[in-house]
DNA sequence: TGTACATCAGTGAACGCGCGTTCACTGATGTAC
DNA sequence: TGTACATCAGTGAACGCGCGTTCACTGATGTAC
């Protein structure tokens, strides 16, 4: 459970668009972490009014009352933007998860445990602004899938070494891809549950926590 | 089964991007067809090379040896192109997934169909040539996420007719919605395999499979 | 079958716009003595 | 505690570029008689 990746991603055989997304630099002021903060909130802000293609670094200047060199100072680009607004999403959302997973975990609570995490990413995504629009950015823009698909992987050991705990005597290896998978379906199911009206979300988290829980408690004890 | 659609999805809140996605005009000449068909390709070319944000008429235009007004008086602009190759896409998948399912289906056979369903469809996408960015955009673009959900919507509608002769017996809507779940959850776990090494793929195929084919048998029979 | 004409299809050239990006600069903050 | 200086943070103004889009036009195709 330890060393490099455990899902090394199929590099692009495509032009690979090397986008520089990281931070440029460090700000020594509050001054510098005000503006960044102001930067991210404005990106966010304008991710709910006109989605993220119209999303533009002369946009977020704008919204935020600055000029265009205060946001160079700190970012490339606007995928550097959503990078950080997608690690903080991310975040929140594993440290939910983890909440959950942290307690006494059962093969009876599992079901309910999943719906619960379900639930719980859902209504996490809808109150961070701009939320829904960067899980979509991440999972369909290539300069931010790593960031996507890193958190999930991180998530996915995490998970399984509680389960390894609550399972004893089921192999690692099959749970960690199994759990893998659930991870992901997890997520689609979230965006899938963000386009349908309310009425109709819990039906279909509870049923995908059947799933989920039914598939896990097939491999665990195998 | 008939009238209007089952799957209402939300309008967005937000300010509608009304992005006018309709062709302008059908060709009278085959010329014109030619026209057509030769834009749209250059695009799915365009889709592999740069990828879908930095697609542009001018670019298609130029890869398909065309001046401007020649793909305007065909296509306002890039969604009504990715539209097309959207519904194509679709469709493909879609006939595809007739085929399988007009076979006989008995219980026995369900979890290998839905195993061989998936397969195609991933190799499908693989094959076109832009398809997974076809696929990405349509899940993450707000104004193309219409032709995603009114494909699954259909062919959901389809399968459940299907399924409601295999297990007669089985309430309809449940079994609907239970199918418009596992249709997502599949186009789902097809992005997700065409991120991941070959190796791995028929292993997540076979789960996913396994964990549909099981819910479908629960509903089923319930 | 040939010609005249209407419609269809595509060209060449240009436009205004917002984009990303940078330059030389001013003002704000922190620090050494 | 005050001043001089170094560094940090943000401004104003401008740039070249590719974007979407349109205009007036030419050439190709089909059709009526």
């Amino acid at each position: 459970m330890t060393g490099g990746p455990r899902f090394p991603h199929r590099h692009e055989a495509m032009t690979v668009i090397e986008t520089d997304l990281q931070r440029r630099k460090d700000p020594k002021q509050s001054r510098g972490q005000k503006t960044i903060r102001l930067i991210l909130a404005a990106a966010a802000e304008l991710l709910e009014e006109v989605g993220f293609e119209r999303l533009s670094t002369n946009l977020v200047c704008k919204k935020a009352g600055l000029t265009p060199p205060a946001l160079y100072r700190y970012f490339p680009n606007k995928y550097a933007i959503m990078t950080e607004l997608g690690e903080e999403l991310m975040e929140s959302q594993n440290s939910g998860l983890r909440l959950l997973y942290g307690q006494s975990l059962d093969g009876a609570d599992l079901e309910d445990t999943i719906y619960q995490s379900l639930k719980q990413q859902l209504e996490l995504t809808e109150e961070i602004t701009g939320g829904r629009w960067i899980l979509r950015a991440l999972h369909a823009t290539p300069a931010l899938c790593d960031v996507r698909t890193r958190s999930h992987d991180l998530i996915a050991e995490e998970v399984t070494k509680v389960l390894l705990e609550q399972f004893p005597g089921s192999q690692a290896e099959p749970l960690l891809q199994t759990m893998r998978l659930s991870i992901e379906l997890g997520y689609s199911v979230i965006e899938y549950a963000l386009d349908v009206p309310n009425a109709n979300r819990e039906a279909i988290l509870r049923e995908t926590a059947g799933l989920i829980a039914w598939n896990i408690k097939r491999v665990a004890t195998a």
